[in-house]
DNA sequence: GGTTTTATGTGATGTAGGTCACTTTATGAA
DNA sequence: TTCATAAAGTGACCTACATCACATAAAACC
């Protein structure tokens, strides 16, 4: 499937678009392609744009005064990510996003979006839902946090992507959970 | 300050509104008063409404199976509560929402949202931002549990929220740390 | 005002997870 | 295939926080 087929068929779950409407949408995506390893967003940097993951795995995460590195969100296809707090209020950005894998995204810059929700009404429910949907999403991690230990929250993370378990080092998978690479290497060991 | 002006000068924040469509917005509002200590949403219920605070002060609040209490948010003037999962998705409540003293808030049901989202592009682009707002202010709250200690992250809440300690108990509040209230206690008496 | 809740403080003790140090195993590039 | 680098496993020890138990203080209610 290309990538303007995986982004229709996103959009097409939320809203109804004519073909020439889509078209449209679609001219304003740029799309890019990144090698394993490469950052696409780096801390400190102007943040003009949001992506839609087509293909591969990216990683938004944050690294402290320590340099201990907290992973916000695995993006693959079809999620968006961004340092949305730098995106929207112009600030530069505090969260990198980098390249777990070889990766290709479409790129939509923040006034194009704005642009697109503007002039058509249908574009800005779309990302109204969009953004439900990561709150919703963002609100149950919080509680999961809170509620949950560090093994209930591991069993949680592969039953929703058990491709994450071949694909990203359990560092990473560790940063996700906010324990150490230790804590997480016993956890499973025993 | 009326309901009505609170909401507004709200609203007027992200979007312009002639009187006439924000008189009609607010032809859907239902204002409702409650005493301290009542239940707005139950855990099991239905939730048709999220709500707007314009006095006193709530709490969102999830209950596990050992019956220890967590809290999403304080909902204080201008904060809009309710559980959001439940409401989009139609499944019945898992987040409770309680007066923590007497207020007063604005009533707006799921349906009439979607109908003025509808009708007004202006109010969709309101609602939209609204959650952009709300999605961002939950990352940061997640990096925060994350990469912070409980005494950081209990001054964290208390510049951002002066009032809130006069307001609320300690219990409340070590509940929305994510830490037992005698850990709180020993925090800040040593 | 007096009585019953509810909130808060504090000691004793247990435990999950952090940190440091070192070893072992993969992965990748020349 | 070899060497370099990154990832993962593991022991020893430490710390923040949980839990339980009980004492005290402050609200709330008749």
């Amino acid at each position: 499937m290309s990538a303007k087929e995986i982004l229709q068929n996103y959009v097409a779950k939320t809203i109804s678009l004519t073909d020439e409407q889509f078209d449209y949408f679609f001219s304003h995506f740029k799309p890019q392609s990144f090698k394993k390893g490469q950052a696409i967003i780096t801390a400190g940097d102007r943040v003009n744009c949001e992506y839609f993951v087509t293909s591969g795995c990216l990683k938004a995460f944050y690294i402290n005064d320590d340099l201990k590195m907290f992973i916000l969100q695995f993006a693959m296809p079809t999620w968006w990510a961004s340092d949305f707090d730098a995106l929207y209020s112009g600030n530069v950005a505090t969260i990198g996003l980098d390249c777990i894998t070889d990766a290709e995204v479409l790129c939509l810059t923040n006034a194009d979006r704005e642009k697109l929700c503007k002039e058509i009404h249908a574009i800005e429910h779309f990302f109204r839902w969009r953004t439900n949907k990561g709150y919703v999403a963002s609100q149950k991690r919080l509680l999961s946090f809170m509620n949950n230990d560090t093994k209930h929250r591991y069993e949680e993370l592969l039953a929703q992507y058990p491709e994450l378990y071949n694909l990203v080092p359990k560092q990473l998978i560790a940063a996700y959970l906010g324990v150490s690479r230790e804590t997480l290497s016993r956890l499973y060991n025993s």
